[in-house]
RNA sequence: GCCCCGGUGGUGAAAUUGGUAAACACAGCGGAUUUAAAAUCCGCCGCCGUAUGGCUUGCCGGUUCGAGUCCGGCUCGGGGCACCA
């Protein structure tokens, strides 16, 4: 054994030794139990950055734990390959997105095996590969036919010069960021999935996600958005046509003053036709960004059309106006406005000198005032006819039925979850597999047809998809009669939302899944990504799996039974100012730090002597310059120090702030680790232990050790808190350290220890757990060996301290026998000198005794 | 604007079911070792106070014998808002 730690040499040595001996290659093994922990796919950017690192030394952790208890595991990785990233990398550097994908992700997989990653490579897949997106589109094609595709117009940011769709991503302050043209809404033809269709389905099922943390729960629930409300008819003076709203408060009807329709909505484009400052006013609107943040926060305002429409109940004149903040693609591009019972109403009513009518009073008798603010609160009816005096239960039902009896409206249900709009008219993504033929219909392509090939050899203009100038490429055949190829492209969460699935048969040629692969490994038993995923991708996932069930493909209703969003990694941000005001930020790295004798930040400067503002800890980026690379430390420190640090440093699911001076104190330990070991091997071999020869200290510190495997694998099986994990294990090499080596039984209890902190620590730090295993006379590979036995004999404790409070105050603390009585140990608190003191204060008026912990006597 | 989450020493954090606030680390300070430094090892380390002691988990209030933990109101920071992934 060599005296010193050295990963260097360690680490790459163990790598390829799991790697020819095709370690984490796995396999459906019937009878054994399955474990299928999955990781969030990565967009091969480039290089592995800090926030890949954490979620996948998260998803390493549980992986190599449940293979010491003993389960099948399956840990498999991918890229998510598809997207806009490429385009412009491709722009920038005159090459084709699909080359600069290929060779990020040739470099990126040499990084994640240099981390240790336990990955069954031979199920790797790329998004971008025609037989992985041949099946997407296949499926697509299915939906279609089952009826659950359509084809609608719907909003986009549209730059006029340059005439091509812009993400919101680029868009800036509500220009081109090309050309900084100011960008406008555009309705163009797009297809949708209806997830809609399984709205109900994906919110109930939410009950059942036993193993998905409360938060992400929350947030689907709200992002689906179930209401029970009415839908109901306002219709247009002098004509026959009338416009839909949906309301959840029929009972404010009578509130109505105005009706406010959607710049885009045909009725506005159609009142605009004679009213030039109208035309203008929707032109003006249209200068925005389709994203629903802008819409709510930008200036509400708003024109009146000149149409009338009829209140449908009480048949009195309602003007209609157009308003800036209300979505085409929303619901019916159409709303009912009750200043006097909502906020926003009320502001845009006083903004415009609408009437403001009152309708509901407070539950209380008191008077309604709303001659600062809306009275949003439910309450009495009163101006409302017929319906006054009733509360809001009743005044919904009456109202809905009096609708619904008029045949002017009905109660619905209705979700803020809109169909997903999967078209991208841009080139790098899967080319949605439709085509539309002479007659102008559009139709799927058949599936002997599939996969529609995207060219990858391809130039990039700048500006538009190389396959929409391309005229030729969408030239094809339906059926024997010309047609034109579809040249959108998929959204790529459609990619990211069954790569999962595909996972467990990767090579299957002549279907999307094999079924029976499928069906014993999912769902995925753990499921590890960012936070910032819970509502869209998290929900997209979930749909595709009920629609794959439904097509017979699984049989399980969800896809993941545990899920773990871990939190984003930040660090050090500092720059200077330069002489125009501009901020140059510099490297952490490059930066050298000064403080004061309390460790706070003094001062700050760089390789200049140039002196640094600090702005704190921020979320790693390019932006600030303070991404740290992590295959520079990988390089400095090796890679299971970066994979200790990643996990001690903060519980999973918060920010990490990636601090270097930790990073060392996680390199520090893994030296101790590796010096008591040697010490320990150094002396020579070691007597089986001898439990009965034991005395008081070594049963002491036998039961802190196996105190200590129970807490380890409660952490990191049950509660998966690594950090709390890593700190048991700390504070167990610290007694460890401490412990005398000198007697038979000494040396072997440390051999007892030392074993199981090697075990402990194997899915952490593989590398050099592998290497102490056999050194410390493990038999077998480490790989195989079960996770550490608690022996419960070693736990049992004569004595037990209890703390003892006066009026909740510690004031002594008693080591007594475990099974004492609540009336002894109040006899023995008030022998206590120091207690006693306290208890002299007043009378005893109640006594709480917490067994084996706390009595708390109150006086007074 | 809407939905969700968080705020504890100089710093990252711990306190698992309402029961000793600050475990484990980092930084800092003191010491040992060294010609010297690095490395390593030992000790101290929330705030106020000489001290018995008092105070302390963003702010205000409540429930309780007891609140970092539960409830109500605020405040500041972060994530998401459907075309970044």
């Amino acid at each position: 054994m060599q005296e010193q730690y050295n990963p260097r040499d360690i680490e790459p040595r163990v790598q390829a030794h799991w790697q020819t001996s095709k370690s984490f290659e796995a396999s459906e093994q019937p009878g054994k139990e399955k474990f299928y922990c999955l990781s969030m796919f990565p967009y091969p950017s480039g290089r592995l950055h800090m926030g890949h690192v954490r979620n996948y030394t998260i998803g390493d952790v549980i992986s190599r734990f449940q293979r010491m208890q003993g389960k099948n595991v399956m840990q498999p990785i991918g890229w998510d390959a598809f997207g806009l990233p490429a385009e412009n990398a491709a722009i920038k550097n005159a090459t084709a997105p699909a080359k600069w994908t290929y060779e990020n992700i040739a470099y990126m997989k040499n990084q994640l095996q240099q981390l240790g990653f336990g990955y069954d490579w031979s199920r790797e897949l790329a998004t971008c590969k025609p037989d992985y997106y041949r099946w997407e589109q296949w499926f697509f094609t299915r939906l279609y036919d089952k009826g659950l595709v359509y084809k609608k117009t719907s909003s986009v940011n549209w730059c006029p010069n340059d005439e091509t769709v812009l993400a919101n991503e680029q868009v800036i302050e509500g220009c081109c960021w090309r050309c900084d043209t100011p960008i406008e809404q555009k309705e163009i033809p797009q297809w949708f999935i209806k997830t809609t269709a399984y709205a109900d389905e994906l919110l109930s099922a939410i009950d059942g996600l036993d193993g998905w943390p409360e938060m992400v729960k929350t947030l689907q629930r709200n992002w689906i958005g179930k209401s029970e409300g009415v839908e109901l008819d306002f219709a247009i003076a002098g004509g026959d046509q009338h416009l839909t709203v949906y309301t959840t408060r029929p009972d404010t009807l009578f509130g109505v003053t105005y009706v406010a329709i959607a710049a885009a909505h045909p009725l506005a484009t159609q009142a605009a036709a004679g009213n030039a400052e109208l035309a203008a006013f929707i032109h003006e609107c249209r200068h925005a960004k389709v994203a629903e943040a802008d819409m709510a926060t930008m200036e509400k305002r708003g024109m009146a059309t000149g149409l009338t429409t009829i209140h449908p109940l009480t048949g009195q004149d309602v003007p209609v106006w157009v308003a800036n903040f209300v979505l085409m693609d929303y619901g019916t591009g159409a709303v009912m406005a009750v200043p006097a019972h909502d906020q926003r109403d009320y502001e845009f009513a006083t903004k415009y000198d609408l009437a403001i009518t009152g309708v509901i009073q407070p539950l209380d008798g008191s008077a309604l005032d709303i001659s600062t603010a809306a009275y949003t609160d439910k309450g009495v009816l009163f101006n409302s006819g017929e319906f006054d005096g009733l509360d809001f239960k009743g005044a919904f039902d009456a109202i809905a039925s009096k609708l619904e009896s008029l045949g002017k409206g009905k109660r619905t249900v209705n979700f803020r979850l809109r169909d997903w709009g999967v078209s991208r008219q841009r080139y790098w993504g899967a080319p949605i597999p439709m085509v539309t033929t002479a007659d102008g219909q559009t139709r799927p392509v058949a599936h002997r047809e599939l996969p529609v090939l995207l060219p990858e050899d391809v130039t990039m203009n700048g500006v538009q998809s190389p396959i929409k100038v391309d005229p030729e490429w969408a030239k094809t055949q339906w059926n024997g009669q010309p047609a034109l190829r579809e040249t959108d492209t998929f959204d790529t969460f459609m990619e990211s939302s069954w790569y999962y699935a595909r996972y467990c048969s990767p090579q299957s040629h002549d279907a999307m899944l094999d079924s029976a692969k499928a069906n014993y490994w999912l769902p995925v038993d753990q499921y590890i990504g960012g936070i910032e995923h819970a509502c869209m991708h998290l929900l997209y996932f979930r749909f595709f799996h009920k629609a794959l069930r439904d097509e017979g493909l699984v049989n399980s209703d969800e896809p993941a039974k545990r899920l773990l969003c871990q939190g984003m990694v930040l660090a050090d941000a500092f720059y200077y100012t330069e002489a125009n005001g501009a901020r140059v930020w510099v490297s952490p790295l490059e930066v050298t730090v000064e403080r004061d004798d309390k460790g706070r930040i003094t001062n700050a400067s760089d390789k200049d002597g140039r002196t640094l503002h600090y702005a704190g800890m921020a979320k790693m980026s390019k932006s600030k310059n303070n991404g740290i690379d992590p295959q520079v430390m990988v390089e400095k420190y090796g890679a299971d120090t970066v994979r200790l640090f990643m996990m001690f440093a903060a519980p999973p699911e918060l920010t990490l702030e990636w601090q270097e001076s930790g990073v060392e104190g996680a390199h520090r330990f893994l030296k101790r680790l590796w010096k008591l070991a040697f010490d320990h091997v150094s002396k020579g071999p070691v007597a089986t232990l001898d439990l009965a020869s034991l005395g008081n200290e070594q049963k002491t510190l036998r039961r802190e050790l196996h105190k200590t495997i129970a807490k380890v694998s409660d952490d990191i099986g049950r509660r998966q808190t690594f950090n709390t994990a890593i700190a048991a294990i700390m504070e167990l090499m610290n007694r460890l350290t401490r412990a005398p080596q000198e007697s038979e039984s000494d040396r072997a209890l440390l051999q007892e220890a030392l074993s199981a902190v090697t075990l402990l620590l194997a899915p952490i730090t593989p590398h050099i757990c592998h290497e102490l295993w056999p050194l410390l006379g493990g038999q077998g590979e480490l790989l195989t060996q079960p996770w550490p036995a608690v022996d419960s004999s070693a736990l049992v404790e004569d004595e037990k301290l209890v703390v003892v409070q006066v009026n909740g105050k510690v004031r002594g603390r008693l080591t007594v026998a475990a099974e004492i009585s609540e009336a002894a140990i109040l006899e023995l608190a008030k022998g206590d000198e120091h207690v006693a003191k306290f208890l002299a204060e007043g009378a005893i008026r109640k006594v709480i005794y917490v067994p084996g912990k706390l009595l708390n006597i109150v006086v007074g």
